[in-house]
DNA sequence: AAATAGGCTGTGTTTAAAGACAGGCAGACG
DNA sequence: CGTCTGCCTGTCTTTAAACACAGCCTATTT
């Protein structure tokens, strides 16, 4: 799909939004009164825009007759194996897509994360989980968390003292992680709001 | 809603049809020539008796004004605290529905089940959280299944060797159960498919 | 300097669509 | 028995809506 200009994908949301309430697209008289225009034929001229540019698609003579095209895969990213250096819920780190309404966790989920090694297996997270993660650089002392420590994207309990931050596993056979804020780069991606597992076929015991 | 005649679902499910394909209601017009009336106001009967049945709701001088009403609560039913003697999938045992795409899950899942207890600690499943459950009678062996004996449900590793069965727990402080079939009732609910926490504010060590 | 895209106003004309009116016929209900 | 609902045909009027045509102004781009 071509770029749209701002008022175009102002325009187009405003349709999404008439379909999500109404349950019918929009005609051009009332686009053109949510947007404030005086003519019914800005709209026409944007809708003509938006098709020409792949957005949506005009059904010749019939009234109402607006496709949205929706683009790309709905849903919560899962967000997998990450790639050192680029942001964590970039494109080439998203496995896929799940339809799973983010407000089922509290706070919501903004993705899914991979979980990679036992770490944390007394929480009761295996090899293979997908955490649901709230993207947020606040983390209060006792949540799980997904921190990333230069390179590592890692997964534990988050306890902190003043500037003293200790990393737990909740497993024994691992070790904590101690951080001192003022030397060492913290930076928090997330709180684990949530657990998922999809597959477990026939597994072993842990 | 009000019981639809035969005749009166089958024009739901055409209108419903025709906005998953097109993304907009259909015309009169467009109803009377799909289901083959030769005059539209055919049509407009049946959208009157659908709007009084509560089915439907017409907006007066839209085009196109159909807004069908969803019925109950969609997505995937979350069964808890079982009463004894119904099934297990019944009005009464349904806590609340979750948004979320079935099919993430192989096999797709029927319904959530909320665990009490911790004999399947070791699997990764804690207190409070939600199975993915798969309904069917048939379970192979090394399969978490949901099973009934008598007035319980439980839910344990199923090995089996003939007509002996063995249900096992995945925590060293539990105890595994024997059932013969030929002697005790042993209903499989399900086989488990996947497992789903929401809430883990800032819970405790395990 | 000319062409093109974006973003509008304003005025029509034509067609798509809602919906009213007048029936017909069958079966269910009091 | 009459009356109601369900399920249709057929016609006609009115309005909702698409959409063509003619412009205006401002940026970009060629």
């Amino acid at each position: 799909m071509e770029k749209l200009t701002s008022r175009q994908a102002q325009i187009l949301k405003m349709i999404r939004r008439f379909m999500d309430s109404k349950g019918f697209p929009p005609t051009r008289a009332e686009i053109a009164g949510k947007l404030g225009f005086r003519s019914p034929n800005a709209a026409e001229d944007h809708l003509r825009a938006l098709e020409r540019k792949g957005a949506i698609r005009l059904l010749p003579g019939a009234s109402r007759g607006i496709q949205v095209l929706t683009e790309g895969p709905a849903g919560i990213p899962v967000v997998s194996r990450v790639a050192a250096g680029v942001p964590l819920v970039a494109e080439e780190n998203i496995e896929s897509h799940y339809a799973i309404d983010p407000d089922i966790f509290d706070p919501a989920a903004d993705f899914f994360l991979r979980v990679r090694g036992l770490s944390m297996r007394d929480a009761g997270i295996q090899n293979g989980d997908l955490l649901a993660v709230h993207a947020t650089p606040e983390a209060a002392s006792g949540q799980i968390v997904v921190a990333r420590l230069g390179e590592e994207i890692t997964v534990k309990r988050f306890r902190r003292r003043g500037n003293q931050v200790r990393l737990l596993p909740e497993n024994p056979e691992f070790t904590p992680v101690e951080v001192d804020m003022r030397e060492n780069s913290l930076v928090i991606e997330g709180i684990v709001v949530g657990v998922l597992r999809t597959h477990l076929g026939s597994m072993g015991r842990a």
